[in-house]
RNA sequence: GGGCCUGUGGCGAAAUUGGCAGACGCGACAGACUUAGGAUCUGUUGGGGCAACCCGUGGAGGUUCGAGUCCUCUCAGGCCCA
């Protein structure tokens, strides 16, 4: 025998979902459009890639909370617009494919079928007529005009440049690609092993935006933690290029650093391995052994060369640099803690003032020679890497750190030996794939030279391939369609593919105008939606805090300096909802088995149930795990709900409650009734949606608690549930003889003064601990208080008969009184 | 190694931002519903004590009439970067 269901969820969900459906009751109205005079409101998810294994829990948390607030603006009386689309290029697709020989398109289709159907099933309020789909010649058509925007700005070059590649992949990746591990680079995708191999890559030149994408995050309100992770990704350094000359040579050495205020304290030069120099300063009698150095180092991670606990390893190179602030003749060593990649790939050691040069000098045996004195005036030996003042520094001597940098490089300017120096550690962006399931570019080759595309041949679609297989060389799979490549004047197409990044680098854009066939969007759309710094919410992972986020920005920079939008950032407030863990603390994941699957928990306990558990569990940005006792908590707190107005026969069947009543509710109710929708308002405001629950909850019990329970008082309740369970509001709302929809009914309204409490209790404290309470009108004054409390009968037992040295006042909140 | 975040009942968490610690939910315990209950309803539920009271927000100090909240140090866990 079937369990009964503790409230008829199965019936009402899907009925209510059809009928948002045929109403189109959540359409947002373009300007110009009745509806567009309401003021704005853009609530955007970041769009999911549609995977094989379908939604999980996770993403259900940020897509319900971002409805909330949506259906909440909505009923504000806000032209909201809130869309979802597919991020549907990418990697596992075309995997399967090689595997499987099915065409990405078919894998994909069927994935975004399965997602939209397990969106829809929760009932959220997305604005379907707006869908898209990176995937979609419609849409990419405009991701490839984008980039000939890029490229006729100069920011899309082709470079020979030592890219990491994945074997197992078959592909080149993204510096943001690859992972440090301790087995050395991995890919981000899979912990496949990486190397670097020289290839002809195109690349996008973000680093031109370094500076503006640094300094545009004041601009946002975004978590400073996030902020942070981006200005460390741009990794914004200032300091000097030194010149060295090398002895008996025509050559110098350029070395980069942070503190050019200890030029005087450089004992040796050291060059990377890699560093071209290398070959051509070696004396010959040390050549044998730095080449052997050299072929030993390259087996290494850059994390075994950099690593601080590791072993300094590193050998002469027979060659003297002289320092330009003194002429003195100083040791060049090739050694493997210092990078290629970093800086100019040498550095001038200074192991008295840093960590790295003075393990080395220790290891060496070279000399440590001391330039700054800490500004406390205990100098310890060692090694001293904070500010301080110059000493045995020539003309630096006294100067503070800041001063003394500034001083040296106006030294060395004057000089011509070295010069102020910015550096990022962002470098450009690696914008090519050897892959299939991408966006072509639209270029072709004629003569060993890349031509554009003209915008009006654009979209260049996919071919159709039999075979998806990379080739190992990292020929990419498009080499194989002959009829597409070859072109009749004999040029040949651009064979690699777009990132997975690029569609969902402008997709905020495109929602706003999704129709669109003359352009990606109007300028009367955007200047509409984006008003007021951008999208007003945009909610997902803290997995895309520097890759999507970056780029993003990046790219609507660049389109702001093409004048096709309106303001310099995109998403104006930004949030990340925290990871689900599963039920037993650990991160979901199917080897572990603790996967919540949505679909069976919908079909156990309703998708409403499922969206308030979601948002009960606790904050929204924080890491919770998921607990099935406590989603049976939420699906009793609805039926509690439902049963305000329903009783159930014997039989099963729910019948309309006989306590339900037209008689006007008591002050206690309209009061209860005012508090909780304040703070519900506040707390979706502030997405604090755990304790506006939990406010409901209070409300519900109060009302459960009435013999009699006033209709009025209900229609009140369904409006101010409905943001958290639609369904279920629709279906009370109806049954109380609610007007039309509650979706697009108005928020409720109430009394200031019912907020309010006519009588509070204020705790009293003796020496600050508390001793009793009184009850007072809330607006009583500091003198009332005093004179209510002094008259109190316990006042005496409070105070143990001592004599009253102070009493402390804060009205509404607490009184203290000091007796020592 | 550096940066950021988090530590509160048996569990998820609240705390008007310096003012009654533990709202709300889960779990547990007791009772009611004339059978049963993994349904529902009503109580109780931080620890100690017969009690009045005392103790309690990872730990140690400090500021303050008053600290979960602010400061210093420290321990544990997480994330990011090396």
């Amino acid at each position: 025998m079937p369990t009964r269901a503790p409230y008829p969820f199965a019936e009402i969900e899907p009925h209510w979902q059809k009928r948002w459906a045929e109403t189109a009751c959540f359409r947002a109205a373009q300007p110009g459009e009745s509806g567009s005079e309401k003021p704005k409101r853009y609530i955007l998810d970041m769009f999911p890639y549609p995977s094989g294994s379908g939604l999980h829990v996770g993403h259900l948390e940020g897509y319900t909370a971002t409805d909330i607030v949506a259906r909440y603006w909505r009923m504000r009386g806000h032209n909201v617009l809130h869309p979802m689309g597919w991020d549907a290029f990418g990697l596992p697709a075309e995997q399967h494919a090689v595997q499987t020989g099915t065409h990405p398109r078919v894998t994909t289709k069927r994935n975004v079928d399965n997602f939209r159907r397990q969106i829809q099933a929760m009932g959220f309020s997305y604005d379907w007529s707006r869908e898209i789909d990176t995937t979609d010649p419609k849409y990419f058509r405009w991701t490839q005009w984008i980039f000939l925007k890029l490229y006729e700005k100069g920011l899309a070059y082709v470079a020979d440049a030592p890219v990491w590649y994945c074997p197992a992949l078959g592909t080149v990746l993204a510096n943001e690609e690859v992972l440090t591990t301790p087995e050395g680079p991995r890919s981000e995708r899979g912990n496949h092993p990486v190397e670097r191999r020289p290839m002809r890559q195109w690349m996008l030149r973000i680093t031109a935006y370094a500076e503006r994408l640094l300094r545009d995050l004041d601009l946002l309100e975004w978590p400073d933690s996030l902020k942070e992770m981006q200005r460390n990704w741009i990794g914004k350094s200032e300091g000097a290029e030194v010149d060295f000359a090398v002895a008996g040579s025509s050559q110098k050495i350029t070395v980069y650093t942070t503190r050019p205020d200890t030029l005087f304290g450089a004992t040796y030069v050291v060059l990377a391995p890699e560093h071209p120099l290398v070959s051509a300063l070696v004396s010959s009698d040390r050549r044998d052994s730095v080449e052997k150095y050299r072929r030993d180092s390259a087996a290494k991670s850059d994390l075994e060369r950099t690593e601080l606990a590791k072993a300094k390893t590193g050998t002469p190179l027979g060659a003297f640099a002289i320092n330009p602030v003194n002429g003195e003749k100083i040791p060049v060593w090739v050694a493997d803690y210092v990078l290629a990649s970093y800086g100019t790939g040498a550095v001038m050691a200074v192991p008295a003032h840093d960590e790295r040069d003075f393990e080395f000098a220790q290891t060496f045996h070279l000399p440590v020679r001391r330039v700054i004195r800490p500004l406390s005036g205990k100098d310890e030996p060692g090694c001293y890497t904070d500010d301080g003042v110059n000493v045995d520094s020539g003309f630096l001597d006294g100067l503070k750190t800041p001063e003394a940098k500034a001083r040296v490089i106006e030294e060395l300017e004057k000089m011509k030996q070295g010069r102020r120096q910015v550096r990022y550690k962002l470098r450009d962006w690696l914008f090519s794939r050897q892959r299939y399931w991408g966006e072509p570019f639209p270029i072709v080759w004629r003569n060993g030279q890349p031509n554009p595309l003209q915008a009006k041949d654009l979209p260049l679609t996919l071919p159709e391939l039999s075979d998806y297989q990379p080739s190992p060389t990292g020929e990419p799979p498009l080499g194989k369609a002959d009829g597409w490549k070859n072109l009749p004047d004999g040029s040949v197409r651009e064979l690699n593919t777009m990132p997975q990044w690029a569609g969902s680098c402008w997709y905020y854009l495109r929602f706003c105008d999704p129709g669109n066939q003359e352009a990606p969007w109007s300028q009367a759309a955007e200047k509409y939606w984006m008003q007021g710094g951008g999208v007003d919410l945009y909610v997902g992972g803290a997995e895309h805090a520097v890759l999507h986020l970056l780029y993003a920005r990046f790219w609507h920079k660049v389109l702001f300096d093409c004048g096709l939008v309106s303001h310099p950032e995109p998403f104006r407030r930004l949030v990340n909802q925290g990871i689900i863990l599963g039920e037993d603390n650990r991160k979901m994941s199917k080897s572990v088995g603790n996967v919540v699957n949505p679909d069976e928990v919908i079909a156990e306990h309703g998708a409403d149930a499922l969206r308030v558990f979601e948002m009960f569990m606790g904050p929204l940005e924080q890491m919770k795990p998921w607990s099935s006792k406590g989603m049976e908590g939420s699906v009793r707190f609805l039926a509690r709900v439902w049963r305000l107005l329903c009783e159930e026969t014997e039989s099963g069947e729910w019948i309309p409650s006989s306590n339900l009543t037209d008689d006007a509710p008591s002050a206690e109710t309209v009061k209860t009734l005012a508090k909780t929708t304040a703070k519900v308002e506040s707390d979706i405001e502030g997405l604090q949606f755990n304790t506006a629950i939990s406010a409901l909850m209070v409300l519900v019990n109060h009302l459960t608690a009435l013999p009699k329970r006033p209709r009025v008082a209900l229609l009140h309740l369904a409006r101010i549930l409905a943001p958290f369970a639609p369904h279920l509001a629709e279906e009370i709302h109806q049954r109380l003889g609610g007007q039309g929809l509650v979706s697009t009914t108005a928020w409720p309204t109430y009394r200031r003064e019912d907020l309010q409490d006519k009588v509070i209790e204020l705790p009293v404290q003796v020496n600050s601990k508390l001793r009793g309470k009184i009850l007072l009108p809330p607006n009583s004054t500091r003198e009332q208080i005093e004179s209510l409390v002094s008259a109190h009968p316990d006042f005496s037992a409070w105070t143990g008969g001592k004599k009253v040295q102070k009493v402390i006042i804060v009205p509404g909140r607490i009184v203290n009184l000091i007796c020592p």
